[in-house]
DNA sequence: GTAGGGTTAG
């Protein structure tokens, strides 16, 4: 990633003719690998700078090159901020700048600013395109507006605005995906499949994932078998959704199938693939079978990952075995992978379940002054440990509820795990203010499930 | 290589 990046600010170099030595450039990124993004940030905006002052102007093309690369280390404020000087210094926007700076509103959440450019796009007279459309699509979706995506899309589609794409149908489906709709998008799915626009395996992974995590992993696989039937090639992605959809539900051996079915068919198992099958057989409590995993993809010329040793280190810790789940803590350092918040979030829990409260507590600190930031599941191993022993000492209670509220002034909702640990405490101890809070709130959270589809109406009317 | 969408971790 850093390499593509590095890559990409150096042939905007190439573009603007600067004679800058990159050798440099690539030195200071290398030193301190730290706080590579506010180099990189850094250099773009020196660059820009320079661009702007440059005789002759640079066109738009090459601003918009520049601040695509910007956008996609996820500086998108920076980016609005660039094209409101490119205008102010009279260089005029074309298409490709509107689009960017639509997605730009889109990514900060500011999907009403989309809108309000896509009527600036009409007044300087470029016609929005797909890209436009999908962009603030996309914009409803993220602001969880999927309602008035699909209303959107509907629109597009009767009063023939844009030729729907790919992308734009995939959009959509996976919006539908997201708020539970799968049916709604194997509807759209099927539409599609009629269609001129044909959906492409992404369109079917979307449909495939979603169907797994919904526990319809039967139906997946038949999706998938259609899929193939209409000559449709799977991925990678295709075989990891299902892979994980049959171990979600205990079945390992249809799973190893797939394993062996995609390397036959010249798909090669990625990491992720692999760690995968090592999260199973860790939740199963088989580590030794997640170890051999591991070997087996070392074998292949694959580097276990983050991820990969944090399934580990969570397989290790659920029995108990915290020495060992330290071991792959060390082997990973070994390998210069940087334990995560979930890495310690296992650690904290297996210290729990083993009742080492102040190794728990000790850690809960230290990754804190690592600079890591708790999450919901290291509240809840904590909490948990912390309420376990504190129906024998008031101090450790005492202390639960600190980290209880400090949770929830974090910003955190209790979740269904929360809750139940909260369940398990006595009637008298539940009365106390932030639990009684916790209980009430999610309470309210389960009312507000409201419908948001009429579910006999179609896309098309 | 000027712009938009998809998958892993308790």
């Amino acid at each position: 990633m850093l390499k593509k990046i590095c890559t990409s600010v150096s042939k905007s170099y190439y573009y603007t003719g600067s004679t800058y030595p990159l050798n440099q450039r690539y030195l200071s990124v290398k030193i301190r690998p730290s706080t590579p993004t506010v180099t990189k940030l850094d250099e773009a905006l020196q660059l820009f700078d320079e661009m702007l002052h440059r005789q002759p102007r640079p066109s738009i093309t090459e601003f918009n090159r520049l601040i695509t690369v910007m956008v996609k280390m996820k500086h998108y404020s920076t980016g609005l901020l660039l094209y409101k000087q490119i205008n102010l210094m009279g260089i005029d926007s074309d298409l490709y700048s509107m689009n960017i700076s639509i997605n730009c509103h889109c990514q900060l959440n500011q999907v009403s600013y989309g809108f309000a450019l896509l009527a600036t796009v009409f007044k300087q007279g470029h016609p929005p395109d797909v890209v436009t459309y999908s962009t603030l699509i996309y914009g409803l979706i993220l602001a969880d507006q999927v309602f008035e995506a699909v209303e959107l899309f509907k629109k597009l589609l009767t009063e023939k605005f844009c030729e729907p794409n790919q992308v734009m149908y995939g959009t959509i489906i996976n919006g539908l995906c997201k708020v539970g709709h799968i049916s709604k998008a194997l509807e759209l799915l099927r539409f599609m499949e009629a269609g001129s626009c044909k959906p492409n395996v992404e369109q079917y992974n979307t449909i495939i994932d979603n169907l797994c995590k919904d526990k319809m992993v039967d139906h997946a696989l038949e999706i998938f078998a259609k899929m193939i039937e209409k000559g449709v090639l799977a991925d990678v992605i295709t075989y990891n959704s299902l892979i994980q959809g049959l171990c979600n539900f205990g079945r390992e051996t249809e799973a190893a199938k797939l394993l062996v079915d995609m390397e036959e068919k010249g798909i090669a198992p990625s990491v992720r693939t692999y760690t995968i099958l090592v999260n199973s057989f860790c939740k199963e409590g088989s580590v030794k079978d997640a170890e051999f995993t591991v070997q087996k993809m070392v074998q292949r010329g694959l580097d276990p990952d983050v991820v990969t040793y944090s399934a580990l280190v969570d397989g290790y810790c659920l029995r108990g075995e915290v020495d060992e789940a330290k071991k792959v803590v060390d082997r990973m350092v070994e390998r210069d992978l940087v334990p995560n918040i979930v890495t310690y979030s296992s650690l904290i829990n297996g210290y729990c379940k083993k009742k080492q409260i102040d190794e728990a507590r000790h850690l809960f600190l230290e990754i804190q002054d690592k600079g890591l930031i708790p999450n919901l599941i290291t509240y809840n191993s904590l909490l948990q440990g912390l309420f376990h022993t504190g129906f024998l000492k008031q101090k450790e209670f005492q202390e639960a509820k600190i980290f209880l509220e400090e949770m929830i002034n974090q910003g955190f909702s209790p979740d269904a795990n929360t809750f139940s640990l909260l369940l398990h405490l006595t009637p008298s101890i539940r009365q106390d203010s932030p639990i009684r809070t916790i209980l009430q709130r999610l309470a309210g959270d389960k009312r507000r499930d409201d419908k948001m589809f009429d579910s006999t109406s179609g896309f098309i009317s």
